[in-house]
DNA sequence: AAAAAATAGTTGACATGTTAACTAAATTGG
DNA sequence: CCAATTTAGTTAACATGTCAACTATTTTTT
């Protein structure tokens, strides 16, 4: 019988198969999945962005975001700088190094979700898509209210 | 467009709603949701059962049930007994206080499950559980490989 | 039966996220 | 135009989970 409570247990198994995969594949190149999620992002979002559209875009809290792109700083993937014509704002940018490194992330990346979708037909996927899309929007629309 | 990344975002917003909406019903008895995904499993699936047990039904590190049952323990909801015949293993129950409490905990995630399936029928969400489980299979599938 | 391997649980270190409280800068509305 | 509010980002505290290493038993192998 299907148990409404198996979507929670699929979708923490999901999560975290795909980040341990992720973390694994991640690991030569010295980068985390928290930090390769962004990383990733910006090679497909736009190699130069501000803190905040991070935050929005990829629906992460901003402390999580400002600790990722501190651990990217350090390590040389990305810099930060002033934005002139708002100096509470972050320019965050891709290095050069994170742009010769990036064929080899979305490489990890795709290979996770060319995993996950083995045998789901591209209906099946933007129906799946789509029911959960209603799913989350309806809890997130809950959430706000309280 | 239909993109696979998107999945994540819903599924990490998924999870993240439901455990702030848990939590926040959950206050008022002292509860975290970690500890509250115990009990609802223990009111339905077994009023005694051994840590392992937990473990595997759940799907979560021996450590979090651990940490989980301390709580709990310390909270009043369980009790841990050294089963005898395994000195080993420990049986947990459930208190007299936890049994008090188990409509009140089980109201807070039908309310959850409820608000998460509206507007969506029976049928749809057979196909949903159904997709996510060969995907939450397809990765586990292959991280117990690496 | 003794040595070796497996199992149940705990503890420590750490990954990743959250909320709350803060600073500094920008915007707005009286 | 300036007091009040909003916005971008950081820091601290903590929630929840993981893995690695450990103890104490039990089971298996030889």
């Amino acid at each position: 019988m299907t148990e409404i409570r198996d979507i929670w247990l699929h979708a923490n198994n999901m999560l975290r198969s795909a980040r341990q995969i992720i973390n694994e594949n991640l690991r030569p190149l010295n980068l985390s999945s928290a930090e390769g999620n962004i990383l990733l992002h910006m090679f497909t979002q736009g190699h130069e962005l501000g803190q905040e559209q991070i935050v929005e875009q990829l629906d992460i809290s901003k402390p999580a975001v400002s600790r990722a792109l501190d651990s990217l700083e350090t390590k040389g993937f990305i810099t930060r700088q002033t934005d002139p014509n708002d100096k509470r704002a972050h320019r965050v940018r891709l290095t050069d190094k994170a742009l010769e490194n990036g064929p080899a992330i979305e490489r990890v990346y795709n290979h996770v979700y060319t995993l996950a979708m083995q045998g789901i037909s591209t209906d099946e996927f933007d129906y799946f898509v789509k029911l959960f899309n209603r799913i989350s929007e309806n809890l997130t629309r809950e959430q706000e209210k309280e």
